[in-house]
DNA sequence: TCAAAAGTGTTCTTATTACACCCATGG
DNA sequence: CCATGGGTGTAATAAGAACACTTTTGA
């Protein structure tokens, strides 16, 4: 059963909690997911004080004989049912006054999910999960902006050195939808022609011979990201690489 | 004062402090130094169980009204006398059995220091602290190995990015030295005159018209890091950049 | 005069950028 | 037949890699 991290701490059970922790861990976990164009979060709204009302990231306290990791893969199942989903550590925020009510240092994750494997969410929390785009989100609870800004910070700069990209795409996608993942994260436009040569130089998409169905234009191509041969390709020296394209800005001369 | 994280778990003091914690948070530093072309760590010599006699970071557990961060200044401050240098943290870590006798969760930093400019450390330290060349480094107390490696991979990762080098340098350093310097961090050899050509072209590099004195070979010019132009340059967009020399490796066709 | 490290340019190759038109489909 | 997004190539520029000899000093 989930519990909302930071739902244990209100004042009635503060006093008796303490007994047992002068301090206490939880994980927070950034839920990234992609659809219609748009990078989004997973975020929960608080249905007890402190901040009440307030959306805020999943996440939940350590069990004692649980390691860290393995907290945040529980937050993401128990609250999706994904398993075997990317996952990655981001950081541990740790300010004094970044709970209300307690010493609680948290334990940043953010993972990646397919946004359409992502089955309704079990009865308790139906009304309280929800997708917000990530160009939408404002006033979280705690400090949780600042860690959504941290796991996003680190998704872009991730993106860029390995094809995490795939993990938010379905199986079969176009290379436009591939383009629009990479500009929804890295905030930037990419030229078209620029973008599929370089992508399919690497030599990692699958051409799938199939191609879109019942759309409104000229159907695209299906592909698939090639797992086995870019696992082949890093132990080779081989490293993906993806530059935002970079303003020129000459700095002139002193 | 400063408490060695890890020494508070002996066995007599664990009952007691079973009272108040059911589990506990630290920090963990990795101080690197950098001298004689060599890149150092800074450890210390365990005094007691557990892992009594092996080298450890330093660190400490977090005090109930610091924030991690100042945990980890408070760290580099006490051992070494030196404030305001470069700290960064890396991340969690967090498995059940990281520590011997109990629940300990650990943040870890690295910090960038001057070598020359640490001091002597207080007596109490001075037969315990010691700089070991990185790659002299062998087990480790706990699972401080991992979090060396974490840490020096995120050196690696950052010198390619940012002009954190500098922090490792005296004021005035020559270029061949700032070349040995990024060698020994990246593990790698780099070509004289492109290393030359590429930092210079940056501008971001004071020549003092000063050389060395007093060696036995055509005496090097003296250069200083101009911060404050740096930091200009970044906000109109500038953006450090060296890479790895990668090894060519074109993939083949399937 | 020797040893040791400093300093210096050019050519070749590869990667990145900028850019505009025709194509296939559904409505 | 129109609207919509799919698909394609080339030329110009910039960045990176490879490479060897002369200079200055102290011993």
């Amino acid at each position: 059963m989930l519990i909302f991290a930071d739902e244990l701490y209100n004042e009635q059970e503060m006093t008796e909690f303490n007994n047992f922790f002068k301090s206490a861990f939880s994980v927070d976990n950034v839920i990234f997911g992609f659809d219609e164009g748009d990078l989004k979060v997973l975020l929960i709204k608080r249905g007890a004080e402190p901040f009440k009302g307030k959306w805020a990231l999943p996440g939940d306290l350590v069990y004692p004989n649980e390691d860290l990791d393995a907290a945040a893969g529980r937050v993401l199942e128990e609250l999706t049912g994904l398993r075997e989903v990317y996952l990655e550590q981001v950081k541990a925020f740790g300010a004094v006054n970044r709970h209300p009510l307690g010493r609680v240092i948290t334990v940043a994750y953010y993972s990646l999910i397919k946004i359409n494997k992502y089955v309704v969410t079990p009865a308790s929390f139906a009304q309280k999960a929800k997708w917000h785009s990530i160009a939408e989100v404002n006033d979280l609870a705690f400090d949780h902006n600042e860690i959504l800004n941290a796991c996003f910070d680190r998704l872009k700069q991730r993106v860029r050195t390995r094809p995490l990209g795939f993990e938010l795409l379905p199986p079969k996608f176009t290379l436009t939808e591939l383009q629009h993942l990479y500009e929804a994260i890295l905030e930037t436009e990419l030229d078209k022609r620029n973008f599929r040569k370089k992508i399919l130089s690497m030599n990692l998409l699958i051409d799938l011979d199939e191609t879109q169905e019942g759309v409104a234009h000229r159907p695209a191509k299906l592909f698939e990201f090639d797992r086995d041969r870019y696992e082949k390709l890093v132990k080779d020296g081989f490293s993906f690489e993806l530059k935002e394209s970079k303003r020129k800005l000459v700095p002139t001369q002193s």
